[in-house]
DNA sequence: CGAAACGTTGACCGTTTTCAATTACAGTGG
DNA sequence: CCACTGTAATTGAAAACGGTCAACGTTTCG
């Protein structure tokens, strides 16, 4: 699921000259950009992590998103003329800033960028639709157990463990100490087995 | 929020000739289209409920989405040859139906359509990441709050409520009783006022 | 007019969070 | 090579929170 967000991620950059692209360092707490900036470039981090805050009227702040290595961010600021929220690194980062221009030129150019930019905006709405979807499940094993059954691959289905248990946690919406009891209830109910690296699916 | 993902869905379906667009009717449990069928069509629902369950190799599904009236989904699957999940009317359902080939043409031509249909796809990926970064706070007041604060606008800061709170509370991933005791409890604790269709953020 | 859905509140129960403590392990600098 | 430090993994116990069930008035719409 985040593996195919990554990759698709990864891929639109591609449709610019790589020329154009430049990297810029962050410290933790610098701002990569804040609401009201003019759109300049289109961003994927290299390493690290940036929030999206929007600050509303009243001064608080709304957290939209954080992303982390690998990820692109603020898409759909390459649509619009200032930014709608700010941009803070969470902790030394390295970003890459593609040229907004070229990719809207690529895009209205048609043909391979157009379609590609299309599809991978698409694969994020998907994955995007699922995570939200997997959310709505209240018990916290049947969640674990449809996001290993959403992972797994082969016959029998595995899971091949690529990330920490705390990560996948975050990414399910739960504390790691509920991941861990979840997954040892789902462990003696013989629906999955754990084995180093890799988590099997049991047949129901 | 989900304004905006609405407007952006209704949009694209425009970038097609309307002449080209066919109308289905699916009742309670009709299926519109399963794994594996190839992609004729993309979709968006006039009226009614469809889930898109994705079918594992253990025989058990999971559910990735339910779309709602006005929604379009699978958006994905226009750059897909077959299906990779089930679409089931959960009620009496009308959709249209808009000739993939029409879309993808129009993306490969470039210009207004392709950066019309890239733009929207955009807005829902923003869409769906606030959405979820919304969900992950885990108290209910200050979920509610979150939300409210994301939807305000004038001095001072009020939202408009356009839905029932019933929609609102499924959009937020609580059941609506729960909606109404943080709604109760903001108000007590003086951080809303509700007079009649308007909710008012007071300042903190 | 009647049915269905919305709005609202109370009480109880189950689950998850929170707090706390312990083990294991990987990297680091002496 | 080994203490040392930080993070991951794991489990326990108590508290808090939201879900579920129930009940009732109100609004909406065919």
């Amino acid at each position: 699921m985040l593996a195919s967000g990554q990759a698709a991620a990864d891929a639109w950059v591609g449709l610019v000259d790589p020329v154009r692209i430049r990297m810029r360092s962050l410290q933790a707490g610098e701002a990569l950009f804040r609401q009201g900036d003019a759109v300049a470039a289109l961003h994927r981090i290299r390493k690290g992590r940036v929030r999206l805050v929007r600050c509303l009227e009243d001064g608080t702040a709304v957290v939209l998103h954080v992303a982390r290595s690998g990820e692109t961010f603020a898409e759909a600021s390459a649509f619009a003329d200032a930014y709608h929220c700010d941009a803070v690194a969470e902790m030394p980062t390295e970003v890459d800033c593609i040229p907004r221009a070229d990719v809207l030129a690529a895009i209205a150019a048609g043909g391979n960028a157009a379609t590609g930019f299309a599809r991978l905006l698409a694969a994020q709405v998907r994955d995007l639709r699922a995570r939200a979807e997997l959310r709505s499940i209240r018990s916290a094993s049947e969640r674990l157990l449809a996001w290993l059954r959403m992972q797994a691959s082969g016959n029998p289905p595995a899971v091949p463990m690529t990330r920490t248990w705390t990560e996948v946690a975050a990414e399910l919406g739960l504390t790691r100490e509920a991941t861990y009891r979840a997954l040892a209830r789902l462990e003696s109910g013989d629906r999955i087995r754990r084995s180093g690296q890799t988590v099997q699916l049991q047949a129901c």
